[in-house]
DNA sequence: TTTTGAGTTGTTCGA
DNA sequence: GTCGAACAACTCAAA
């Protein structure tokens, strides 16, 4: 039999349930479709997914490649390879529930193929886990619990590929024209980045070897290595969840000093299974605040404040090494995400969306379910959210998190020679000290564009309005 | 059905 | 400098 295995946001061969299915049948034609009725990709996504296309079609052997309605390919190719069936793994976004249920129901009716799915990229699928009444989970701990309860699932051996040997067309990966030019802004990227598989998995085994020991505290210092920057590989399916926990907990069983670590670890793989699980549950998550109340929540617009947050130059040393981060690799540290997030939301008082929509072009990680469960937890419009009182001090954060500078100097060079006492909030340093380290404010490095204390109030103040809303239903 | 304990990631203020 | 309380009240999840 002769199988077509749709790759989606599963880009890897191990642990990958339809491909392994596949393989049992017979000879399989992989097929990589883009989806142009989906949500528009990043920017960023766009430059990983070009490479990460690229590495599984080699290490497949080869892939299809196509562009359109997922529907009308799916029944061209079948026709033309002379498939029987189709095979692809779940995803819990709710426009590909609405697309698969379709797609599902008229190649089978219609065309008479099997078509059948499996579990995705999660540990559990977000319906094996409910609570004791039966429902979905709308906080984290007790949905960490339950999954800590039920065990880990294994992930599934390699298995024996055999492609069809005979080749209808695909498109030519460079027409899709996925990689930025004129400028290139991702120039070197290939140096800090290995996207596909083999990349996805020397990065956890370097996370294993230089990384794991110390994660739970360390993890939240931009400054050192201890983060496992694994997130695009996930997000693109390089390497399961399922993978990561096997190989973590394997690590704790030989080295047992890190298993505290190793724990923490795998309940940060945990955060991302639960977002899939809000998603699946709450579909309306990426559009609608969770929480009705903050409807009613006094945001601001402001377009030079946007984009001074957008470029990195807020005057918050901590807020503009992050945001530049992000715009020169595609990545930010997590605890400065938080950071971001809240002097977007909070400090500047702009609506969470905002935010979710730079991310998600300048994020190589950029993920439905996650960034935008996660912008509305900062928010504290979300699932299991923070606080709202809980509001981030930059000039806080960055003596706690980065506390040689390191992180500021690497990312705002032109504050660089101010001395560590100065560097988390050049506007407090004395004029002297300012004009040793070359700093001019207003000229090479701005003034911060909100008071703390004032923006910190007004933050406070607008969450009135949430309370009214709140308390009148 | 009712009760009970708990809830990722913080900051500020005053003793 | 350190420490604990206040920040607010509500909803969740399980007993």
């Amino acid at each position: 039999m002769k199988t077509i295995v749709w790759f989606r946001q599963d880009l890897r061969i191990a642990d990958n349930a339809a491909l392994s299915e596949a393989c049992k049948t017979g000879e399989i034609i992989p097929v990589f479709i883009l989806d142009e009725k989906d949500r528009p990709l990043g920017a960023a996504s766009k430059w990983w997914l070009h490479h990460s296309l690229s590495a599984l079609s080699r290490s497949l052997g080869g892939l299809i490649l196509r562009k359109g309605d997922p529907l009308e390919i799916l029944r061209e190719l079948a026709d033309e390879a002379g498939a029987q069936a189709i095979y692809w793994n779940r995803s819990y976004e709710p426009h590909s529930i609405q697309r698969d249920t379709k797609i599902k129901k008229q190649l089978n009716e219609q065309s008479g193929l099997e078509v059948k799915s499996f579990p995705g990229s999660v540990l559990y699928e977000p319906w094996e886990i409910e609570t004791g009444s039966g429902g979905p989970y709308k906080v984290y701990t007790p949905f960490w619990k339950s999954i800590q309860a039920r065990g880990f699932p294994s992930p599934l051996p390699k298995p024996q590929i055999k492609l069809v040997e005979e080749y209808t067309h695909s498109a030519n990966l460079e027409s899709w024209n996925l990689l930025p030019s004129n400028p290139n802004w991702a120039d070197g990227w290939e140096t800090l980045w290995q996207p596909g598989e083999r990349g996805a998995l020397s990065r956890m085994e370097e996370f294993l070897k230089a990384g794991i020991q110390g994660y739970g505290e360390l993890r939240n210092r931009p400054d050192l290595p201890n983060v496992s920057r694994l997130s695009p590989h996930i997000h693109f399916g390089e390497i399961s969840p399922r993978t990561l926990v096997a190989m973590s907990s394997f690590h704790a069983e030989k080295h047992p000093e890190t298993a505290g670590d190793v724990h923490k670890f795998q309940a940060e793989i945990a955060w991302r299974d639960f977002a899939n699980h809000l998603l699946y549950h709450f579909p309306s998550i990426p559009e609608k605040n969770w929480k009705p109340a903050f409807d009613y929540y006094p945001w601001r617009e402001d377009k030079h404040q946007l984009e001074a947050w957008q470029k990195g130059k807020t005057g918050y040393p901590m807020v503009d090494a992050g945001m530049r981060e992000l715009w020169h690799t595609g990545y930010m540290h997590n605890r400065i995400r938080m950071l971001v997030g809240s002097f977007l939301v909070k400090h500047l008082q702009m609506h969470w969306k905002h935010g979710e929509a730079w991310f998600w072009d300048t994020l190589l990680d950029a993920d439905l379910a996650n960034n935008t469960s996660s912008w509305q937890w900062i928010a504290g419009s979300g699932a299991d959210a923070a606080p709202y009182f809980r509001i981030f001090n930059p000039f806080t954060q960055g003596p706690k998190f980065d506390p040689n500078g390191e992180y500021i100097r690497k990312w705002c060079p032109e504050l660089a020679e101010l001395p560590n006492k100065y560097i988390h909030a050049p506007h407090e340093a004395p004029a002297l000290e300012l004009r040793a380290a070359g700093v001019e404010l207003g000229t090479n490095y701005p003034h911060p564009i909100v008071n703390h204390k004032v923006a910190r109030e007004r933050a406070l103040s607008g969450y009135e309005a949430v309370k009214q809303a709140g308390n009148n239903g």
